[in-house]
RNA sequence: GUGGCCAUAGCUCAAUGGCAGAGCGUCUGACUGUGGAUCAGAAGGUUGCGGGUUCGACACCCGUUGGCCACCCCA
């Protein structure tokens, strides 16, 4: 007797039951037909992608994440996709023919060896819409007026989508003289405002800029303090305007211009301004963003974002000498879930099953009658199981209460005889003989009540 | 990648270093034309895995794997 395999998935990763199913299509399928809507294309890439298409394009942090996928006789070095941006901008690489601008949306799953957490997983699906082609902020406001949406559409109710442009956080690290390589340090300190507060901030950009680790380029601690108290004046917002020693540098202006135009636009569009928030300290992680960049949070269940994205205009050319400006987000499917299940915001038409009735079997000789009954049904249209067994009437009952099926019709000889079939309401317990031809017909007009 | 908590039946959890248990669920029957209730019974375990301490380990120690939480980062 060999010793048995232990059951279970890699670590991060998940089965995902048929309950759970049900309520992940239906939101899937939600956020699908808003991306219709907004007249982007289905589009499909392989799972596996040559390790030379991913690297270089995330920065290096993100890049350890990356599996391998090698094949042991495998002459190409393969790996797990991390995104499904990077893939993208490989197709619009490859089929120059394609029409610009060119809308696509892709759902699947990515990879990446994170440690695993409360909706953080090493398998998640995204749903990412982009714009390839256009270098209007009007096409970064559609894709925010899309994310919008797409979180009404499921029925959120407190999120908000903070915007910020890199050329201002590019412009901040010039203006305060960050040397370049603490510029990450910087990015990440600044982005955690939200989360330690504006001295927190200070505090911990003044310990990164007098970090010996960082070079020959140290600051002494006064001047990294006032570096760090600079860079978050730099990121609040004053009302009605911009501090004006960094509105007066060049990239910032662009920065600013861009953040403009996208806000009269989505005025345009008609996002209410309470979904709508300017944050010079947002800062998303991903090394290829350019331009405006967004992401989505809730207030309620504290869980990160549950979408981001933004403009990569360079990304292109590191595939072509033709460069293109491509815009777009990304939805986080299994946060989404999670809130909603945490929520419970799911209609209830969504059942636990696709059954909609099960036809009993009475016994061996009823076989017949009960097949033409669900053959009946199904060319209908409505969803049928049949008994498979002719167990006890009982337990076929049991099963479908078990499964929460909502309709069972039962044949004996009685029934049979007369051409009849009882339809019982499992939810209710109640009963009436139909004749065999309008089973259906009754199924439906109860379904709708 | 760093730190903390945890791992016992399908699930939720018990068991002073001394016989591994309960509730729920599952299956069978009471019930050969009707589910959720009740009652009776049954099945189900190498206590995550590997070492060590001990006369004796589910318990204590070390390691390992996995889960949860925080950080890091991110969807």
């Amino acid at each position: 007797m060999p010793l048995k395999i232990q059951p279970r998935v890699p670590r991060g990763m998940r089965d995902i039951l048929p309950q759970q199913m049900l309520l992940r299509q239906y939101v899937i399928g939600e956020v699908e037909k808003v991306f219709q809507r907004f007249g982007f294309e289905p589009l499909q890439t392989p799972v596996l992608e040559l390790r030379e298409t991913l690297m270089g394009k995330y920065g290096p942090d993100a890049e350890k994440l990356i599996y391998d996928a090698q094949h042991r006789e495998g002459k190409e070095e393969l790996s797990l996709r991390y995104d499904v941006t990077v893939p993208l901008t490989r197709v619009v690489a490859m089929y120059p023919e394609l029409v610009k601008p060119f809308k696509r949306y892709q759902i699947a799953p990515v990879f990446r060896a994170e440690r695993p957490q409360k909706g953080r997983y090493r398998e998640f699906y995204q749903c990412d819409a982009d714009i390839v082609g256009s270098k209007s902020m009007l096409a970064d406001a559609e894709i925010v007026t899309m994310i919008y949406t797409v979180f009404k559409q499921l029925g959120f109710k407190s999120f908000v989508t903070k915007i910020n442009n890199r050329k201002i956080l590019t412009a901040i690290g010039e203006r305060t003289g960050v040397p370049p390589e603490s510029l990450g340090a910087l990015y990440r300190s600044i982005d955690k405002m939200d989360k330690i507060g504006q001295e927190g901030v200070v505090d911990e950009l003044t310990k990164a800029l007098t970090d010996e680790r960082l070079g020959n380029k140290r600051l002494s601690l006064a001047e990294a303090k006032k570096t760090a108290e600079q860079t978050v004046s730099f990121t609040r917002l004053y009302d009605g305007g911009w501090p004006e020693l960094l509105r007066s540098h060049p990239l910032a202006q662009q920065g600013f211009d861009e953040l403009d135009q996208m806000r009269k636009f989505l005025d345009d569009t008609g996002v209410p301004v309470s979904y709508i928030e300017i944050d010079l300290s947002m800062v998303r992680g991903l090394a290829y963003y350019t331009g405006p960049i967004f992401e989505t949070v809730v207030t309620e269940p504290k869980i990160g974002s549950l979408s981001g994205g933004g403009r990569y205009d360079e990304l292109m050319g590191l595939f072509s000498n033709q460069s293109l400006p491509m815009t777009g987000t990304s939805f986080g499917i299994e946060r989404i879930i999670d809130v909603m299940d945490e929520l419970t915001m799911y209609p209830a038409s969504i059942g636990k099953t696709v059954t909609q009735a099960l036809v009993t079997v009475f016994n061996r000789d009823l076989i017949g009658a009960s097949v033409r009954v669900a053959n009946a049904l199904r060319a209908a249209g409505i969803n049928t199981e049949l008994a498979l067994d002719a167990d006890g009437l009982g337990k076929q009952l049991k099963y479908a209460a078990a499964k929460s099926i909502p309709y069972a019709i039962i044949i004996g000889p009685d029934e049979a005889a007369a051409q009849k079939a009882t339809l019982r309401d499992l939810s209710s317990g109640e009963q009436t003989v139909v004749a065999e031809s309008e089973i259906a017909e009754a199924i439906k007009l109860k379904a709708q009540s």
